[in-house]
DNA sequence: AAGTGTGAACAAGTTCACAGCC
DNA sequence: GGCTGTGAACTTGTTCACACTT
């Protein structure tokens, strides 16, 4: 039916989406491709294709409603609902991604928190009480979640991912520096600062030697 | 003069170097590209090509020696020295990132850390001082510092972004929501978990429509 | 026999350019 | 007049397939 959206088209959605919530905020009505794209870095041309493979949102001539493109997309992303969202690993960097601001006011609700650490078990955490790892699976059962963010050392990630995926999980958000195999329909997203930094690094040492 | 080497190749080093670490901490000597494709879920063919943009690392009928391979990666990425990196703004999400114990292990070191907050002024964290953000643009004529992680609110993310890039900072690491402007030939990373939510969300609410 | 290195073929993604509409 | 929507042209990136080396 409708032809294949390419990843790529997909993935700058969200950053499309951002935008047009700051201008609303700001009170803009209507903005054009073009400015949209000085904005975000991204040709005009771009946005128009990346936009026109789910419909026909504009007006010749004047341009994008704002509030209604960002309805659009909000509906498009699957932002007009609720999505549950749980994270495994309670330390300092799984402690800041549960308490982080940007995830409830988007539609993301962390709904529990797992460790395996005895002396964490039971604590409190952001309004949380943080449950014991070993009770994933039987909460799994319980409870549906659409995320789980994996936050673990990197040597239980994939152990982690098992668990959540058998549980019928169906996207991860991996903060260690471990890739995971997941089968096919799985959505995983990998976030490791390194490969950023060392990537920098490639192009930091090419412009010094020039 | 060598021919010029796409982005999305450079950004696959760090992976393949990781791996490599992998496999010979694991005592392997050898390693075809058959093998790091299935690892990494790549093609052999891509890794033949993208490690040919740089020399001939490989062996017919043998594959790649692992030792020399991460050798030369470490080299071509510049991993073969130390780097400075700067954090900026030490809340939950800087603090996480001060502490990370993946970035000394790779030659990233942690050299200072800075933060508006007059509480935190002076503290210490992960044995470094927190020092006063007023300070950072004397502190860089002073010492020169190769990367700056960015992870203060929001709205202060393009300010402290002007301060460094002016200070000669060629490399940003930004974990703020907002996207920065930058001059060309200065790089910057953005790490903003809730695009990777909301791209995934999109494709959650796909295979539950079908 | 096995596996690299690479030009050539192919696929994917981006930009152009312009008809059509407001 | 201004800006969208989109096929066509182009550019970039990936995979194929095989000559060549060990």
């Amino acid at each position: 039916m409708p032809i294949e959206i390419p990843d790529v088209v997909v993935d700058r959605l969200p950053l499309y989406y951002r935008l047009l919530s700051r201008l609303d905020a700001e009170g803009r009505a209507v903005v054009s491709s073009q400015e949209l794209g000085e904005e975000l870095g991204v040709t005009p041309a771009q946005i128009r294709k990346d936009l026109s493979y789910f419909g026909r949102f504009g007006k010749q001539g004047r341009g994008y409603s704002v509030s209604r493109l960002q309805e659009e997309l909000k509906a498009i992303l699957g932002l007009d609902g609720r999505w549950k969202v749980i994270v495994i690993g309670i330390g300092r960097l799984g402690r800041a991604i549960a308490s982080y601001p940007g995830f409830e006011g988007q539609g993301f609700d962390v709904i529990a928190l797992y460790d395996a650490a005895p002396n964490l078990i039971g604590t409190e955490i952001e309004g949380q009480r943080v449950r014991d790892v070993t009770a994933l699976e039987d909460d799994l059962k319980k409870t549906a979640v659409d995320i789980g963010v994996v936050a673990v050392p990197g040597e239980f990630a994939q152990d982690v991912v098992d668990t959540l995926v058998d549980a019928g999980v169906n996207a991860i958000l991996n903060y260690t520096p471990n890739r995971v195999q997941t089968p096919p329909g799985v959505e995983v997203r990998h976030i490791n600062p390194v490969l950023f930094l060392q990537s920098m690094t490639y192009h930091l040492r090419q412009r010094r030697s020039s």
